[in-house]
DNA sequence: CATGAATGAGGCTTCATTCAT
DNA sequence: TATGAATGAAGCCTCATTCAT
């Protein structure tokens, strides 16, 4: 009853992230994702309301993980600087995996159709909540002397960034092996040379 | 009539940036871009293969630039810093008039249809040319000793990801003011505590 | 439990005149009328065999109730025009209150599908009783000197319409108060001048 | 060019009215409109921007003609009397014609979607149109003394419902022939003994 | 008797692309 | 070269109906 709803429901997200990662948004047709889950096509829309509404959904769900994979390594008992490395690790892994989970970027951020409205609105809240996770460890690497005193939610926007880099560097400039410890050295060593 | 034949393939191309800036790739009608040019339907094929094509053509235009940008620029009498300094203004200077042009980022990537294949192709051409001319700059910050012995090509791609840093914030995390030099004092002065 | 069958079917062809009359039969979905009856969509299914077969029962009742009204004014101790009057009046106000209820006029007589199949044979009936009723109205009026030798079922299908006409004149034709005196007026006493 | 457009346009609004006049709105699919034009399916979207702009236009263009015959029996040089049963007579041919143009008279009045709203508004406008011309027959048979001093207007809402009438009694009540002398004889008449 | 989750056929509409002019 | 009418494939979504519980 509820307990089988739900889990359907996880089950067409699943399949729908699988398919969404493989080809896009416009490219996906619901039919796709009916059949990867084994579902009938109208079975989708008693669980999303429309196609948006299972893409946005979808994408939520990484975000989650993305946030519990956050909140959890934050309250390990390590430095703040292994916990950055460490989450650095973690979300590559994971995006890696699931290759649809953009830590952000999208074809176009500017229209104002029924996606866009609801990732954005999605996506603020979700990296909120990442941001406000990443700002904690910063702070406390701050306050026990490991960073300088930078602006510790404004530093997780880059960090975050750093992270995608790898990924970008990955799939766009081939035979660069831009692998983590690059982006993380130079994210806490700066490019200025120290004396 | 050669002549005429460019005027009019910028004219369309033009016309191309300013709607796929503001509907995205599949949003967009080829009789949008068509009207906006004033000229008809039909005509635009006469200029271009398909709707991938323009859309691959309308962002190496951009590309295009932006890399005249940095060629300027590393051309300048200036400290290293300095040109790095000034290459951030003027590429986020671009992309705020021009929003369609994604320094990079798109929804999908892994798909292997027309337009990324043709994107993908596109972009890795037009980023080795960018990066080539950072890099050059990082060489050149390294040997004066500006910069620390890093590898010039992978943190060029941190520095352009760093670029790019700057719009995301703005777009996602309202509220917060993430302006350019947090970025670059991040970049050239890193996390850690300097002593 | 025959006693609680009734009752339900009952609050369903209820349920169904109110939302037919708000929607019309295509634009009506067997689950706004479940809803409506707070019951179950399945459960229609056990009163009725199909949406056609909901949608005739549904008019049906209410041409049930209309010959309930032409039997008791024709049983009445009053002239026949006066009969004629009050009969104008019932089926005027309850076809106010219940919209639904098309005297006649569908949008689609001519095809033979499922529900203009069920429909006309219904109605069939239904107008037989009710034009039985009014001819025999008439016909006592004619014996009795009040109306002149007409064919009294013919002028029964004459003096629906009257009826009709007032309802059709409100609805098309803003500003124009066609109300009933008008019509009965001329119905009794015709276009010619008299001498 | 022009002129071929207008062509095309009206052999849809021909083919419409055939397939609307069999299935009625619901039921007819837009592809069947195009196959009986023998033309593709988005080229109806050419012409009409959707189903209900193609219905309403299809019955416009049906009252378009009964306009036309009123007018042209309006202009000619016969009694009033004659003038409203030459109407009668041409406008029941010509609805037997062409089964779908309903005199007035659809499934659902009171809902609020596109096409009621559109066909509301035509009705309306074509109504006025058909009441003019047939309230000034009437007015003249008052002056010339043919009629009784009764409202133009209201009476000719009332005569066009005669004619539907007729219809109306054939579909429905079978074995009786109500023609239209027998309408029209009420009409003029009345019910009423005259002395 | 009652439920409501699941089905899947079916229809409207869009739009890239072609081609006769 | 330029046109734009015509095409027709493709996809989202609705909803009557069924059936296992």
């Amino acid at each position: 009853m509820k307990r089988q709803s739900r889990n359907l429901r996880k089950k067409i997200i699943k399949a729908a992230q699988g398919v969404f990662a493989e080809k896009g948004f416009f490219k996906t047709a619901m039919s796709d994702i009916a059949g990867e889950s084994g579902i009938a096509k109208g079975t989708v829309y008693l669980y999303f309301k429309d196609k948006s509404d299972l893409y946005v959904s979808s994408l939520d769900d990484h975000f989650g993980n993305a946030v519990q994979i956050l909140t959890e390594v934050e309250q390990e008992n390590i430095s703040a600087k292994e916990k950055l490395q460490k989450i650095t690790s973690l979300l590559l892994s994971y995006m890696n995996r699931f290759k649809t989970f953009p830590l952000f970027g999208f074809d176009n951020l500017n229209d104002a159709d029924k996606v866009t409205k609801g990732l954005k609105s999605m996506m603020r809240t979700r990296l909120k909540q990442m941001i406000q996770l990443i700002a904690k460890i910063i702070d406390d690497g701050i306050k026990n002397g490991e960073f300088s005193s930078v602006d510790p939610e404004k530093t997780s926007v880059y960090f975050l960034n750093t992270i995608r880099a790898v990924l970008f560097a990955k799939f766009f400039i081939p035979g660069m092996t831009v692998d983590k410890s690059v982006g993380l050295e130079l994210f806490f060593n700066g490019l200025k040379k120290r004396r």
